[in-house]
DNA sequence: AGTGCGACCCGAACGC
DNA sequence: TGCGTTCGGGTCGCAC
């Protein structure tokens, strides 16, 4: 489940190894991965030069100058970069041929990933991209901001955390290892949230998510590998995927419990519901 | 508007 | 061993 360190992290590689190649053709073998008309995007993107690879939150843009390509992986969704002549897997749904012989190939096990073009000037108009909240680097994402955001709210605190419009970004994953770091439980209600507790998450999500970034992002069994990259903040995890293990700080077993219909974990003695 | 939940997908893990 | 069932988890769309 790619986060925005795991994004960060392909953008990252992607530009180093294609910025400035030309597309010369694409192949779609499994249409709904675009959003839109298959052909309109094969036409748009044909023949461009691929100038720079950026993400924003957990999309990727790549942009072409006055069109940028809008990739989201969602659960699985990976790229890959191989010559044109090795056989096409399985589930590598869209694959952007180079001018240099080497594929650009997107790559989705379940196929929930999505891709689209927008005029680059629009993107921040797209509703995909102009609902989302802050990105958890950026100096706007403040403990008032989060506050001020939840405190009105009866939803679980781990349902808000995972809210793109609040922050842009956070997912399961390390959604999960903030609340351990803030040391609050998942099912605390976003008006039971304090003002200090709504600092400790932010300062958790800064720090979590910079060394995540740092280290390549996390590696496990739902996300593995992308252009040959092994993330290694795994070994860092306090609670994710810890289920009936001890807690690393107390000992006690950690929990996992449903929140919102998502996987949580926690250690019910670090993180005492309120 | 706010909230909850099924749908989208497929493979791995699980239960018997 | 083998087969059927459940789980996962980002996001959208629909129902209330």
């Amino acid at each position: 489940m790619p986060e925005i360190a795991e994004v960060r992290t392909v953008a990252k590689t992607l530009n180093e190894r294609i910025v400035g190649k030309k597309i010369i053709g694409v192949t779609i073998n499994y249409s709904k991965i675009i959003d839109g008309d298959a052909k309109y995007f094969e036409e748009i993107v044909k023949d461009k030069h691929i100038l720079s690879v950026d993400n924003y939150g957990k999309w990727l843009f790549f942009s072409l100058g006055e069109y940028t390509i809008m990739s989201h992986l969602r659960m699985e969704g990976k790229y890959f970069i191989k010559e044109i002549t090795e056989d096409v897997e399985k589930h590598e749904h869209i694959i952007f041929h180079l001018e240099d012989g080497t594929d650009l190939r997107y790559h989705d096990t379940r196929k929930f990933g999505r891709m689209r073009v927008v005029k680059t000037d629009e993107i921040y108009k797209t509703p995909e991209i102009s609902k989302l909240g802050i990105e958890p680097d950026n100096k706007a994402l403040t403990g008032e901001y989060l506050y001020n955001m939840v405190h009105n709210s009866n939803l679980p605190i781990k349902a808000l955390l995972l809210d793109q419009s609040i922050i842009n970004g956070l997912g399961n994953i390390y959604a999960n290892e903030v609340l351990f770091a803030a040391g609050v439980h998942p099912e605390t209600l976003g008006n039971k949230i304090t003002l200090n507790d709504a600092k400790k998450m932010v300062e958790g999500a800064k720090v979590i998510i910079a060394k995540a970034t740092e280290m390549g992002g996390t590696t496990i069994r739902s996300y593995t590998s992308s252009l040959g990259v092994y993330g290694s903040y795994q070994s860092e995890l306090m609670v994710q995927s810890r289920d009936k293990e001890k807690c690393k700080v107390c000992g006690s077993d950690i929990q996992k419990i449903r929140v919102g219909g998502r996987g949580t974990y926690f250690c019910p003695k670090c993180q005492k519901r309120k």
